[in-house]
DNA sequence: ATTGTTCTGTACCGAACGGTAATATATAGA
DNA sequence: TCTATATATTACCGTTCGGTACAGAACAAT
């Protein structure tokens, strides 16, 4: 899915703005929105400013676009977890895939996601708007999962669906953090397995 | 303790030098490091550029300073749950004071020290660097603490320390970035409480 | 070949960044 | 009162920020 139309006239874009879009996100995941500066984004992307403002409109509406390209991609977190019956393999599933996606060398560490909050002053405070709404979209996501888990009775009764989606989101982040700052996949995943066996045991009807 | 020994010849100085670190201080803590401008940080102390220069240094030791202010407070969290003797109330202390004090609206929300990291692009590094060593220092206290309760027996034999500590920090990150993020109280001790309702599950003997 | 259209490159904009030179001001000691 | 010293104030430095005006270059249609 391209981002803008192909011009059928005029002078033709001398770069693929898929491949442009995919380089910006990686700045963007590496470097949050405010750590990273236009001149990172056009050396990474090959182009130039105006290039760069005529293909995507601004430094905001690029973030945006590399943004749905993220969470837009076929082997997101999400999309593999939940395709489990039992929630206990959708539960070890997003902790362990989770501490495997966000330590994977051939892109950036940790979540694009968590890891563009960050650098968020009170200026860009749209982009920590948007950013908070994806989050809270995800964190309801994963609320509803496990509404529905508590429906079929695989949830223990005393165990409330939206406080296990609030310690999945806190320990993703966690995750992510310490994924960015350089820990090693073999640590996250023995965390993630220490976390997801304390969850199991506590939440989840066996 | 003074940063900086009184003068006693020459003008005296007009402001209190550790009243304006500790203004100094929640403004990193609210920002992070590079998400604070110096005209912040001169506004919200009370004084010029020139005398934050004369009193400190420069941006980079002003955050030092700032953050050792930060990690000497005597009601930090380690200090106050390390003081429990079964390891059972180490943990829920932890969690349940993390919580509590993430969200404490007495100063900004979050674990400065957690927050700071966050807005770092690879212009600051040695302010990355140095964070990451405090982190590191405090999972290493964590590891010690679990490493002595384990001598003594308190925990599962599978249990290793190190790996509790991890997730122990993890949980923090997370609990952090969510308190950040304008999570409230509530919300944030039932994440906690049942993260340590999950530890003390698989990890203690009861 | 000309025209219209769109992209590319250079060179620049005002604003904000961290940091400082120069100078005025307030105190202690002589 | 005068001097030495340390602080406060103003006004500025060079650099980088996000963003753009402008002119040239490459294509399709005529």
């Amino acid at each position: 899915m391209t981002i803008t139309k192909a011009a059928c006239v005029g002078r033709p874009r001398g770069f693929d703005i898929d491949i442009a879009l995919e380089q910006a996100l990686n700045v963007f995941w590496r470097n949050g929105y405010e750590g990273t500066s236009l001149n990172e984004l056009t050396e990474a992307m090959g182009i130039k400013k105006p290039s760069l403002y005529a293909a995507f409109g601004n430094k905001e509406q690029l973030f945006f676009k590399a943004i749905d390209l993220y969470e837009n991609r076929p082997d997101s977190l999400f999309n593999i977890a939940f395709q489990h019956e039992h929630i206990a393999d959708v539960i070890r599933g997003l902790l362990l895939g989770a501490a495997a996606q966000f330590t994977d060398c051939s892109h950036p560490q940790g979540c694009a996601l968590i890891n563009s909050t960050l650098s968020c002053s009170e200026a860009s405070d749209s982009i920590k708007k948007t950013v908070l709404e994806r989050k809270l979209k995800h964190k309801q996501q994963l609320a509803d999962r496990f509404e529905q888990a508590k429906c079929k009775g695989e949830l223990q009764d005393d165990c409330e669906p939206v406080v296990l989606a609030s310690l999945m989101t806190t320990l993703f982040q966690g995750l992510s953090m310490q994924a960015s700052e350089g820990a090693s996949v073999e640590e996250l995943q023995q965390v993630a397995a220490m976390a997801a066996e304390g969850i199991l045991t506590v939440c989840v009807k066996r």
